[in-house]
DNA sequence: GTGACAACGATAACGGTTCTCAGTCGCATC
DNA sequence: GATGCGACTGAGAACCGTTATCGTTGTCAC
């Protein structure tokens, strides 16, 4: 999980991005976070960490990284947008009620379910979200 | 699905609801969608209608709907939320991708699968989201 | 070094939602 | 039906997360 400067670099440029001191600042920031973080909480971090990233660069940034599919966006919180660093293959969220932790579930298994469910109601699936809630090891 | 308002009252008191006009308004309104509705949309309804309903008691009026378990509340649109008037059982989302059609699945069956799934990162499921992406009968 | 263009920071604008407060309604009681 | 009281409501201001704007700065090819 401790992803260099470098490796975050070459991260960015297999995606098609130009890695920019800022993006790699945002980034090394997300990395560090075990759970979600709201874009201002993100800000907040960098702000601390004297690094001069505005606001809108913070935004814009999160805002490529989850078009180019590296970061999961999750609303829970009702309005507001939890943003985390992701594998880019399909997997699913785990969330702790009490904690917020967050962890993702890579094996799915459930296109069968899926595309069944979809069927017998006359559609086609294209893709699914599936969020399970409940309580972490810590937490129970 | 064309719940009388006397019908929809007694909705509103088997929750513990005070059945005001105000709320069988927007209830009723509510019930008429055949999808999901942003606060907003559903308060131009009632505005078209000359119910003089305002808008905090639109939104006052979701978040108690909502809290009570007779609406769902998805929020899909980036930021904007959209509600539902839904069956007060556990449920599942279709949704089209093209028209935004919802609709919901009744039949979970995920029970096993989804403790699982928690077990195997040491949690304890206590409730599961399950919205499922594609395209309707009319739109494919 | 130079030019072209992408990225950036500060801040204003935007828009959905919530708060405030004075007025109104619903209901129990007389 | 009149009265009283607390719950409910409407209008609009306030709030706050997000996006747009614009002048400046950084990046890269030449």
């Amino acid at each position: 999980m401790k992803a260099g400067r470098q490796s975050l670099a070459e991260l960015l440029e297999r995606n098609g991005v130009r890695a920019t001191r800022r993006r790699l600042d945002v980034l090394e920031e997300l990395a560090k976070e075990r759970d979600d973080v709201t874009a201002q909480k993100l800000w907040g971090r960098l702000r601390e960490r004297d690094t001069g990233a505005g606001l809108a660069t913070v935004y814009r940034t999160l805002a490529l990284l989850s078009e180019k599919g590296l970061v999961d966006v999750l609303s829970h919180h009702g309005g507001e947008q939890c943003y985390r660093l992701c594998g880019d293959e399909h997997h699913h969220h785990l969330l702790c009620e009490r904690c917020h932790r967050v962890v993702e579930i890579q094996e799915c298994g459930l296109d069968d379910w899926v595309s069944a469910a979809a069927k017998r109601h006359g559609f086609v699936a294209t893709d699914h979200r599936v969020e399970i809630v409940g309580l972490c090891a810590d937490c129970r």
